[in-house]
RNA sequence: GACCCUUUCAUCUAGUGGCCAAGGAUGCUGCGUUUUCAUCGCAGUCACAGAGGUUCAAAUCCUCUAAGGGUCGCCA
């Protein structure tokens, strides 16, 4: 039978690392496969969908480059197929009315818990035969089992055993009609004729509700596979407040898909000691069975190492066309690729890179003031006169040219390399840090150096 | 409070009774390469939650304790 797994998120907000992270793992344990993953909205809550929240939710899926098979499921367009099985049930005797109203249910659960005891429904309408009490809309719940247990035989978790009176006969039909998450879920799961739920583990206990409803209608569970939460960095659980949890926000911030999911497909899975993986070696390697069960804190830096990793790897034409959103266009830059060798090893970020691209394109707007009281001594102007005399005279193209002169200077004057690199490297970029001066230079040719070296000569010459 | 889950370096993890005086990666520190920074290379740092068992042998099996987390809705 071949593997169908699924995405299930409900449209309440932005997609989170968390989501993602289920969702890739769900997408690859289908393509590992050949199998189909699907993507089911769970939108039953009329009151709290959003067409906004749907829409970055496909956004962040198209970015990332998961690809779902079959149209998107819209719970909230299937009431009617619901209400078939909610209608059969009832008829089978599998469900009933039950006319509690919300503060009873609310003043049952207050004593419940003064008690001590678990809050839950006591099935008082269970067996109920006499006249409904007037002007109370029922609700529909299921007649859960009343003793035994439900066993959950998980993927990752192994078996777990749920007694039976932990779980009450919970409402499947609200008293307007519509069906609750529980019941849908697992009326969907079977209908999409899914194979693998793999989903966070704080739905590990919706599923004994989920099996009570394959129980009833007679439906074959899947395989479950709750994964553990991911924590923030001090290992609490991951809030808005925790920075970036919108997937998006990677994208804003200058990160690759690719590492992105380098890094979450490492968090709770891994295979020996290999680090990086490419997509189509975590198709080919995972396995939801080797998901680890504990909890596991996200860890920025790793992911910034993955992000450089894969910025350095990336091809020029690619590399070219991520920057037009980080506000460098190289399209058409006739020295594009020396750039970007100059460069591509000094941003961990695509924000980091295009600020040190700028450094070369763009004549310093500022030169940094602990790198030019470092740099600019007494004989600095007249050495760097020199230099651009030098340069004005012998034309150097090549960054083996340009070497070749910075060489000749400091031996025929007989001074350390630093007393000409630093100066120029403040001249040139503003800054004590950065690329190799030969380097920049000559995608900067000689006249653009020579412009710089004079302007800040005029900046900063008379200072010392 | 009840029920359930989890527990190896700061972090992600390898590990399913002997190959483990616990391996890899990130981070951090140092050294080397580099005119600088970064990259890269090398080295160092750092862990089996605790206590009892079982066994010739335990990170691995059992029991208890502790700590962390999840769930208890006419939300999903």
């Amino acid at each position: 039978m071949s593997v169908v797994t699924r995405f299930a998120p409900s449209p309440t907000g932005y997609l989170h690392i968390g989501g993602l992270r289920t969702a890739l793992f769900s997408w690859l344990t289908a393509r590992h496969h050949g199998g189909t993953f699907r993507l089911r909205i769970e939108d039953t809550d009329l009151s709290r969908n959003s067409e906004e929240a749907m829409a970055a939710i496909l956004r962040a899926f198209d970015w990332v480059g998961l690809s779902y098979d079959g149209e998107v499921v819209y719970q909230s367009q299937r009431f009617d197929l619901y209400r078939e099985y909610i209608d059969r049930l009832l008829e089978e005797d599998k469900a009933y009315r039950c006319y509690m109203t919300r503060e009873e249910l609310d003043a049952l659960r207050e004593a419940q818990i003064a008690r001590g005891e678990r809050p839950r429904y006591d099935s008082r309408y269970r067996d109920f035969t006499g006249t409904p009490p007037a002007g109370v809309n029922p609700v529909i719940r299921i007649k859960a089992p009343q003793e035994g247990t439900i066993v959950i035989d998980d993927g990752i978790k192994g078996r777990i055993e749920i007694a039976a009176e932990e779980v009450d006969d919970f409402i499947i039909a609200r008293s307007d009609g519509t069906p609750t998450y529980n019941f849908v879920v697992a009326i969907d799961d079977a209908l999409m004729e899914i194979t693998d739920v793999i989903r966070g583990d704080d739905h590990l206990y919706n599923t004994p509700k989920q099996l009570v409803i394959y129980g009833a209608l007679g439906f074959t569970p899947p395989r479950f596979y709750h994964v553990a939460m991911i924590n923030n960095e001090q290992g609490k659980k991951l809030s808005k407040r925790d920075g970036a949890t919108d997937v998006m926000e990677y994208k804003a911030r200058g990160f690759l898909p690719e590492a992105l999911l380098n890094f979450l497909v490492r968090l709770g899975w891994s295979h020996g000691d290999q680090e990086i993986f490419s997509l189509e070696e975590m198709i080919e390697l995972f396995d939801p069975r080797d998901i680890n069960k504990s909890a596991s804190s996200y860890n920025l830096d790793k992911l910034l190492w993955l992000n450089a990793h894969y910025i350095k790897a990336k091809p020029d034409a690619e590399l070219i066309e991520l920057l037009k959103d980080f506000g460098v266009d190289l399209s058409d830059h006739p020295k594009a690729s020396a750039i970007l060798a100059a460069t591509r090893e000094r941003g961990k970020t695509l924000v980091e890179l295009a600020g040190q691209i700028r450094l070369i394109t763009e004549v310093p707007a500022a030169y940094d003031e602990k790198a030019v009281k470092k740099a600019f001594k007494e004989d600095t102007v007249e050495l760097l006169k020199d230099f651009s005399f030098r340069l004005y005279k012998n034309q150097p193209e090549s960054q083996e040219d340009f070497h070749v002169e910075m060489q000749r200077l400091v031996e025929e004057r007989e001074i350390g390399f630093g007393k000409i690199g630093m100066p120029l490297r403040v001249s040139l970029l503003g800054s004590m840090t950065g690329a190799g001066m030969d380097e920049v230079m000559a995608i900067l040719g000689v006249d653009e150096t020579i412009a710089r070296i004079e302007r800040a000569i005029g900046e900063l010459g008379v200072r010392n």
